[in-house]
DNA sequence: TGTATTTTGTTTACTACCTGCACAAAATAA
DNA sequence: TTATTTTGTGCAGGTAGTAAACAAAATACA
């Protein structure tokens, strides 16, 4: 067997995920972001068009006018393939078509949870769901990819700790969904099945944005958000997810911030996890959750409209923020991060007091390391789904060509 | 100005990579670590012989019998080139002359400190000293490197740590060092000025486990160790240190054990640093260190000979595996390593009581993550001067063609 | 001992991919 | 209108790899 990497253009992957990420909107943008001569940035350009991914407009658009020949516009083609990017979480599912460039062509989402007992039903709830879209739409579909809310292991594709959507640990949600996509009559062209991927949802929403949302650009990018419950984290280095050797790397969910706080279900005490998620959020701010449905929701709601009026709730505020504060202190020591995002419930603490949270990592990171991070709010609504459809793009991204062949 | 790489032989740089690691013992081994055909193994092979960094024998030497015709084997030339590597401590400083494959050529070790107040004459002891060496036996010089006990901003080549050997925050230690190489005439051909490099001692230590000791295969490599004083920590991912963004990724000694233990240099409480170092060693069995000189080698002699006899220390070791267990089980959630490997005082703690570090790292790790993961002694007496010397080296592992041209 | 088999090392075309250069095209500046 | 600047493209050339054939050096086995 030759397990030697496919010839024929190299650089042709680069290019495209230059122009995915919105880095290269003209050709003279891509023979400087490739490092290449005008004549090979422009015979990219013309196979990337040929593969039908990209399309090249004479007209300059909105240019600045400028002294010299205004360059034409590489754009993705809007009528291309697209990925399909699926999420689960405990209070329903998502699916949506993601064409290059991460534009969401359709999408649809429902609040009714998938079967606790029974994860081949539900991943067959989502697959036929998909179905639906790729049939409306009539694209051609690259891959398909799905976010949970657990941590993965890689690349068996096996679910650690999906428990907030009742699954057993090592659930096989990679074959499952697999198995599932293929069943809804998902294929390639000649029917030929298509390439399925999974990962945890917070990584894939860090991923999201940092191609298309508020991580554009940064070399070490620290997302840690709150999910429909609990708490993840993820970092992406140089444009590529930090793993770890199994998958399961970035489990800032379960960094301790206070060694004497509650329990977690992880067997620890004081995680992040326990200590800053929505349902403390509520806990805090003396407030019972209406039902069990939909807590982030009802948290995000009660920050954003009830901080300014209710003491209460500006206390509870103020106990998360020192806490949040004290476990990105804890990472960025780690991790040295030139770029922090704050998704879900954290997005919305940092809003109320951004000071005061900035002020909290600083003080807990040695010799003023903190201090110069920038902390931002994650930008994208759908980064998990955008995510999981980057993970299908993946490969096409690696090396285009791939389209031809098949 | 252009900013391509320059050309010439892309697999040049890899292939020395693979011999110094001594993953490449044969041709064969080279055309199959590089995925290439024998011919282009073959012909990189003459290069690198031509450039004086490898030796091809015919001899086939101990290998054993096996049907076919023997290989020629591949390895460093050992009268080749060699980098300089430096390590200053508060208790003294290193130098050693260190060829391909980490092979120290020859070195040179003093229990002087080094001037607390005057970083420049520190500088310009260690690059005498190695000047000396230099002459001494008369090779090439390709590079210099300094290991030191602080963190070290990159790429500037700032200590914004260095407080145990006295130097103030920001101390430029890069330009210093740079500086005193030039000062102390080491030079390469034509008289040109080396190229110098700095980085913290620990790091450099787990590059070169990595790629000369316990450390070699693994893909994500932890490393944590007490150095002369206090506690790092480094990763090394895929063959490279995870540096973060800054060069300050990675300060394992502030990962909070204790939210209410002993204050530390950091301004924080309870770190790894303060709290499973030499000195916190001595403290909790009892003992007061005979001088501030050498710490760290009182504290191993004491685990190492009094361990069995005296319940003191076993109790002091006791207290320090726990803490150890808990820090190392926090980095082990976050960074996922396939291998941890400890040094200094911890390196004993472990082996002094195996089971019980290990299944404090297990203990606290969520979902058994940290129960698979082998916990191993460092096995290089010299890891941060050979680390020291790999950075210098490693421009030529990069392009190896650098040699011809300077 | 001689012959088949296996693996290694080298030589010979051949080819793909990128460079460098020349020239044309399309805008601004004066 | 003319000069200048920047972009797009066609063509020759070089280099670093592949593929295939052959020679070399060992073991395995009759």
């Amino acid at each position: 067997m030759d397990t030697r990497p496919e010839r024929g253009r190299p650089l042709l992957g680069p290019a495209l995920s230059l122009i995915h990420a919105g880095r290269a909107p003209t050709r003279s943008a891509l023979t400087a972001g490739l490092g290449v001569t005008r004549a090979t940035a422009g015979a990219m350009a013309a196979e990337l068009q040929a593969l039908g991914l990209i399309r090249v407009d004479s007209t300059p658009g909105g240019a600045a006018a400028a002294p010299g020949r205004p360059s034409h516009r590489l754009t993705v083609q809007p009528s291309g393939p697209v990925a399909l990017g699926a999420q689960i979480h405990p209070d329903g599912f998502g699916v949506a078509l993601v064409g290059l460039g991460g534009h969401v062509v359709d999408q649809m989402a429902t609040r009714r949870r998938v079967p606790s007992d029974d994860p081949e039903q539900a991943m067959w709830r989502v697959a036929a769901a998909g179905a639906r879209l790729l049939r409306r739409t009539g694209r051609r579909c690259v891959g398909a990819g799905l976010a949970v809310p657990s941590a993965v292991a890689q690349p068996e594709g096996t679910a650690v700790s999906p428990l907030y959507v009742g699954w057993p640990t090592g659930t096989p949600i990679w074959d499952i969904f697999t198995r599932q996509v293929a069943r809804a009559g998902i294929t390639g062209p000649a029917g030929a099945p298509v390439a399925c991927w999974a990962d945890n949802d917070i990584n894939l929403a860090a991923l999201a944005e940092h191609r298309h949302g508020a991580g554009r650009g940064a070399d070490h990018l620290l997302v840690v958000a709150t999910g429909h419950r609990g708490v993840g984290g993820a970092l992406v280095v140089k444009g590529m997810l930090y793993t770890g050797s199994t998958g399961l790397g970035m489990e800032a969910g379960h960094v301790s911030v206070d060694t004497a706080g509650r329990p977690c279900r992880c067997g620890s005490r004081g995680c992040l996890d326990v200590e800053t998620d929505a349902v403390s959020f509520m806990d805090a701010a003396g407030r019972a959750p209406s039902h069990q449905t939909a807590v982030l929701d009802q948290a995000i709601e009660t920050l954003r409209h009830e901080y300014a009026a209710d003491p209460a709730v500006r206390a509870a505020a103020a106990e998360l923020i020192e806490r949040l504060g004290l476990g990105l202190a804890g990472l960025v020591n780690v991790l040295n991060p030139d770029r922090i995002l704050l998704g879900g419930l954290h997005r919305y603490l940092l809003e109320a007091d951004p000071v005061r949270l900035r002020a909290a990592v600083a003080e807990r990171s040695p010799w003023g390391r903190g201090a110069g991070v920038p902390l931002l709010a994650c930008v994208l609504d759908e980064g998990s789904l955008i995510g999981a459809a980057e993970l299908a793009w993946q490969p096409v991204l690696d090396n285009p060509a791939v389209l031809s062949a098949g």
